[in-house]
DNA sequence: CGAAAGATGTAATAACATTACATTATCTTT
DNA sequence: AAAGATAATGTAATGTTATTACATCTTTCG
């Protein structure tokens, strides 16, 4: 089965349905707006696409918006390798930036490393308007 | 009516009562653990709550973390002085640090000027152990 | 083959949040 | 004080997001 684009590991049936969706669209995409779009695919409910969802996260290939209850596929090649990804949400087009800053990142796990706090997980999500937005 | 800890603003009753019960709690909570805390002072349906919480956040009283769906009370004297507030949360115990890093937010302000993203809010959220879990 | 692990299908329910509408309190102006 | 405007409240219904529970099927591997 190679059906997706980046299969770096071997993606389901269902897992290739969601992550196809995700990379077709340019928002983010509820969970449940994936699941209309995949109706006709034959997906009936929402568990169907939560645990596609969660093995794509676990791969890195999909990534949650915590402040959107929302997902998209990476847009980032050398994601994985960076420990913490900002995202930058419009507010108006719904549009999503990813990006690394290594400075940012580096400044967190300095903070963590003197309060000893075991750092596992960051969540940097930036809402505002974008620069074709605001030209408008 | 000054019934509440800081009453920067007047707070309405609901607001207090809100306001107070965050104040109380050592751990976030979420609006529907604050409404059932307060079944008893009257309180009956989830808006009276969301309400609530929605003025305290505007007057930077309340935070709430996306992450967790659920909300703190601000334990910062001059968190509205600063342009981005991070959270670190620890997974064992649930208890949130608030803190304030400048050169973060300075970080984050310079990517969104040199993207022309016209920045109005942001999320940084920590996930992890703290040091007093790590340590038993 | 047969056990174990993983993926799937389905239904029900839990948890979080908003819309709509009627009412009451507070403040402002006359 | 009366009248009108604004803000807060009460209540019900509904919408949205996520998980639990349980049965079935597939793949892997000794
Ligand atoms: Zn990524
Ligand atoms: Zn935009
Ligand atoms: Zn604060
Ligand atoms: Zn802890």
């Amino acid at each position: 089965m190679t059906t997706s684009l980046a299969d770096t590991p071997e993606l389901t049936k269902n897992q290739s349905l969601v992550f196809d969706t995700l990379t077709g669209a340019t928002r983010p995409l509820s969970a449940y707006s994936i699941l209309d779009l995949l109706r006709d695919e034959g997906l009936r409910a929402p568990l169907q696409v939560y645990r596609a969802l969660d093995k794509l996260q676990e791969a890195g290939l999909v990534h949650r918006l915590e402040s959107l209850n929302a997902f998209i596929a990476c847009r980032q090649s050398d994601c994985c390798a960076h420990p913490s990804v900002a995202f930058a949400i419009c507010e108006i087009c719904g549009q999503v930036r990813e990006y690394s800053d290594d400075s940012l990142s580096k400044r967190i796990r300095a903070w963590a490393k003197a309060e000893n706090f075991a750092l596992s997980k960051t969540t940097i999500e930036l809402r505002g308007v974008c620069q074709s937005c605001a030209e408008a």
